[in-house]
DNA sequence: GACGGAACTT
DNA sequence: AAGTTCCGTC
C-alpha cells in the first residue's frame, strides 16, 4: 500500500480508523486498551480475564492515569475513563430512528411496502456498520469489560492485530487475525473490472452489505462460541431473503463464482472456536502497518478508505455514491414488465463487493447475505432442487429460515408472504407512557400488535410521512388502532402521500433490554443466525397484531442512524428511475382517484438518484413470476384463493385491514392486481398496519 | 461501583 | 465523533 493511500484511508476514514501510533493523542478509548492489553507492562494494570474478550481493570486509577496522559487530560479519573467505556458500550444517542406507519400504509401498492422494508432492512445493516457496541461491561464484575470483537475488529479496527501480546495470553485475549500466509486467496481482479472503491465503499448497498458482513463475518472467530459458520448463516440468509426455502432460487448465482466459500472463508484462518491464542501468530508481515496485506486490495488512488464509508452509514443518498447501477425503467412489476437485467452491471456489482471482502477481511457471507442482485434466472423455486453448489457447504439454515418471506409461490394458500413485524423492545419512556396509555404487550409478544401511532413529529421535509423510522419499531401499541396524533389525522383527513419520515430520537432505550454481558455476543451471535432479512416480519401463527417478542437480534439492529440527507431520499436504492417505476406502479393500479392522487407518492428528490439495485426488484421478479404462474392456473384455485382470501379478512381483524379490502375493492373488476396479490397486499397492509409506532421527539 | 443524562470540549 | 466533565440515581 502506498504511503499516500495510506495517508488517504487515514484521511478519510479517522472517524473509524482511529490513528493508532503509540503516543498519539487520536487514539481512541478502545485501541488504547487494546494497546494496554497487548503490553505485558500493563499486565498488572489492565489484563485479558476471563471470557474470551475480557480484560479486567486491575488498576483503575491507574489506567485513568494513562489514559489521561495520551489524551493529555490529567484530570482523568476512572470515574470519566469509565463512563468513556460505557459510551463505547452504548450507542450514539439521537441517532436512532424509529419508524412510523401511518394509516396511509395503506395506500402503498405492495412494492412499495417492499422497497420500504428493503430500505429499512439496508438501513438496519447499515446502522450496524457504525453501531459501537465495542466492548460492553461484564455485569458482577468490577472493572470488568469485555470486548465484541466480532463488531469491533472488522467494523472498526479491521486489521487491528492484538497478538503481540506473545506467549500468555489468556483465553480471554482474542485470537490473531492473520493476514499473510492464510488460504486466502483472492479471486483475481484488475481494477478496470471493479467499481472504484470510492464508489464502492460510499455505496449504500455496500455499506449495508460491508455492515453486515461486519457484523457477522467475525463471529466464527470472536467469542468462540458460536457455531454457526458464516455459510450457514449466509445460506440461511440468502434463503430467507430468497423467499424460497429450500428452493433452488435463481438467485443463488449472487456468490462470485471465483469466490468459494473455502477460499474467502480463511481470512482469519480458522475460527477460534476455542480460541487458540497460545498457537503461534500467524504470519504477520506487515508492510502496511494497519494491514495484514502485504499488498494493497485497493485499486490505486482514489481509494477512500479500507472502512466505513464517510457518509452516514444510513445512507449515503447522493447520487454520486451509488453504484453505477441503472435499473432497467420496466421493472415496475405493476406495469407487468419483465425484469431485465444487466449482466455488466451485475458484474461490476460482484466485482465490488469482492473488493470489499478483500479489502475488509470480510466474510463471504456478504456474497450471500445481501441478494441484491438479480441473477437472471427467472425459475419458479424448484423444491429439493440441488443448491447453488457455492452455497452448499455449510449446515442447513436455521430454521426460521424456512420461514422465507415474500414468497407467494412456495404456499399458494398461505401467506405468501410471511414476514411479521419484529420491532425492537420499547424503551423506558416509550414504556412507561404506554403502561400509562394504551398498554404496550410485554416483549414476550402476546401484544395484540402494533396500532397505528403516527408520529407526533411532522416531517421537516415535504413529506407528509406516513413511516417514520426507527428502531424502536416495537414501541407501537399493539391495538392495531389508529392512534388520534395529529399527523395520523392529517395524513387519513387529507389523504396525504403515503410517505416514510425518518427522524431521530434520543431516548429509545432498546438496549436496556439487552442482557449483554452473560449472553449478549454468544446469544446474539446465535440469533443472528435469525435474521430476518425484512423488517416486517408476519406470520400467521401470531395473533392478528401480535408483536413477536424481540429477539436478540432485533435488540441488537433496530437502530438506526440518521439518514444524511433528508427524508425525501429516503429509499436509497430507489433512484429516479426506481421512483418513476414506482408512481406508475400505483398508477398503473386503477384506483380510486383519491387513492390515485394518493399514492403517486413524493417526487424523486435525488438528482441522479441513486443506483443500487435492490432486493425489491427480486421481489419484483418474483411477483412477476408468480403472477404468470398463477395467471395460468385454472380459475378454480383463483377462486379458492379468493374464498380463502375473504375468509381470512372474515377472521382478520383491524381497520387497517378493511382499509387495505377497500382500496382493493376500488379497484374494481378491471383490478390488475390478480385475488393472490390483492391477499398479500391485504396480508402486507395489516403488517405494515403493526409497523406504527408513536413519537415522543 | 455502576449507570446514564446532559452539557461541554476538541 | 469521541470523548470529557459533572452529577444524580441506584
Amino acid at each position: 500500500m502506498s504511503v499516500d493511500i495510506v495517508s488517504e484511508l487515514r484521511q478519510s476514514t479517522s472517524n473509524v480508523l482511529p490513528e493508532s501510533s503509540p503516543g498519539s493523542r487520536q487514539i481512541q478509548l478502545w485501541h488504547f486498551i487494546l494497546e494496554l492489553l497487548r503490553k505485558e507492562e500493563y499486565h498488572d494494570v489492565i489484563a485479558w480475564q476471563g471470557d474470551y474478550g475480557e480484560f479486567v481493570i486491575k488498576d483503575p486509577d491507574e489506567v485513568a492515569r494513562l489514559w489521561g496522559a495520551r489524551k493529555c487530560k490529567p484530570q482523568m479519573n476512572y470515574d470519566k475513563l469509565s463512563r468513556a467505556l460505557r459510551q463505547l458500550a452504548g450507542l450514539p444517542k439521537c441517532l436512532r430512528l424509529r419508524l412510523t406507519l401511518s394509516p396511509t400504509i395503506q395506500y402503498l401498492s405492495q412494492w412499495q411496502l417492499f422497497e420500504f422494508a428493503e430500505w429499512w432492512r439496508e438501513v438496519r445493516v447499515c446502522w450496524y456498520y457504525y453501531n459501537k457496541r465495542i466492548l460492553h461491561k461484564t455485569k458482577g464484575k468490577r472493572f470488568t469489560y469485555k470486548f465484541n470483537f466480532n463488531k469491533l475488529v472488522l467494523v472498526n479496527y479491521p486489521f487491528i492485530d492484538m497478538g503481540s501480546a506473545g506467549s500468555g495470553v489468556p483465553q480471554s485475549a482474542p485470537p490473531v487475525p492473520s493476514g499473510v500466509g492464510t488460504h486466502f486467496r483472492f479471486p483475481p481482479s484488475t481494477p478496470s473490472d471493479v467499481l472504484s472503491p470510492s464508489e464502492d465503499l460510499r455505496s449504500p448497498v455496500f455499506s449495508a452489505v460491508a455492515g453486515r458482513m461486519a457484523r457477522n463475518s467475525i463471529s466464527d472467530c470472536s467469542d468462540g462460541t458460536s457455531v454457526n459458520s458464516e455459510m450457514e448463516e449466509g445460506v440461511a440468509e440468502e434463503r430467507a431473503a430468497d423467499g424460497r426455502g429450500g428452493g433452488g432460487g435463481g438467485f443463488r448465482g449472487i456468490l462470485h463464482p471465483r469466490l468459494s466459500h473455502d477460499s474467502l472463508f480463511r481470512v482469519y484462518g480458522a475460527p477460534p472456536n476455542p480460541p487458540h491464542p497460545r498457537a503461534p501468530p500467524a504470519h504477520r508481515v506487515h508492510p502496511d502497518p494497519l494491514s495484514p496485506f502485504p499488498v494493497s486490495p485497493l485499486p490505486g488512488p482514489g481509494g477512500v478508505g479500507l472502512l466505513a464509508p464517510p457518509l452516514s452509514p444510513a445512507l449515503s443518498m447522493t447520487p454520486s455514491s451509488h453504484l453505477p447501477y441503472t435499473p432497467s425503467p420496466s421493472l415496475s412489476p405493476m406495469l407487468g414488465s419483465h425484469f431485465s437485467f444487466n449482466p455488466e452491471d451485475m458484474k461490476r456489482y460482484l466485482q465490488a463487493h469482492t473488493q470489499s471482502v478483500y479489502n475488509y477481511h470480510l466474510s463471504p457471507r456478504a456474497f450471500l447475505h445481501y441478494p441484491n442482485i438479480i441473477i437472471p434466472q427467472p425459475q419458479r423455486p424448484d423444491k429439493g432442487a440441488a443448491h447453488h453448489p457455492a452455497l452448499s457447504h455449510g449446515p442447513h439454515p436455521h430454521p426460521l429460515h424456512n420461514h422465507s418471506p415474500l414468497h407467494a409461490g412456495d404456499e399458494p394458500h398461505l401467506s405468501p408472504f410471511k414476514f411479521k413485524l419484529q420491532p425492537p423492545p420499547l424503551g423506558r419512556k416509550q414504556r412507561e407512557g404506554q403502561a400509562q396509555g394504551q398498554g404496550r404487550p410485554g416483549p414476550s409478544g402476546s401484544g395484540s400488535g402494533s396500532g397505528i401511532a403516527p408520529s407526533t413529529c411532522s416531517s421537516s421535509s415535504g413529506l407528509q410521512s406516513s413511516f417514520s423510522l426507527g428502531g424502536d419499531l416495537g414501541s407501537a401499541g399493539g391495538s392495531g388502532l389508529v392512534s388520534n396524533s395529529s399527523s395520523s389525522a392529517s395524513l387519513n383527513s387529507s389523504g396525504s402521500l403515503p410517505k416514510i419520515k425518518v427522524e431521530p430520537i434520543s431516548d429509545i432505550e432498546s438496549e436496556e433490554e439487552v442482557e449483554v454481558t452473560d449472553i449478549s455476543e454468544d446469544e446474539a451471535e446465535e440469533h443472528e443466525d435469525e435474521f430476518d432479512p425484512f423488517p416486517l416480519r408476519f406470520r400467521r401463527d401470531q395473533q392478528p397484531n401480535g408483536m413477536a417478542p424481540p429477539t436478540e437480534d432485533d435488540l441488537d439492529e433496530d437502530v438506526f442512524k440518521t439518514p444524511a440527507v433528508p427524508p425525501p431520499t429516503l429509499l436509497p436504492f430507489l433512484g429516479p428511475s426506481a421512483e418513476a417505476r414506482r408512481l406508475p406502479t400505483l398508477k398503473s393500479e386503477p384506483t380510486e382517484p383519491e387513492e390515485a392522487s394518493v399514492t403517486v407518492g413524493p417526487p424523486p428528490t435525488t438528482p441522479g438518484g441513486t443506483k443500487c439495485i435492490p432486493l425489491k426488484l427480486r421481489f419484483k421478479r418474483r411477483w412477476s413470476e408468480d403472477q404468470r404462474m398463477e395467471a395460468g392456473a385454472d380459475e378454480s384455485d383463483d377462486k379458492k384463493v379468493r374464498a380463502d382470501e375473504g375468509e381470512g379478512e372474515r377472521e382478520g381483524e383491524g381497520d387497517l385491514e378493511t382499509n387495505g379490502e377497500k382500496e382493493e375493492s376500488g379497484q374494481g373488476s378491471v383490478s390488475p392486481i390478480p385475488p393472490a396479490q390483492r391477499r398479500v397486499s391485504a396480508e402486507l397492509h395489516r403488517a405494515t398496519a403493526q409497523l406504527s409506532l408513536e413519537n415522543d421527539c
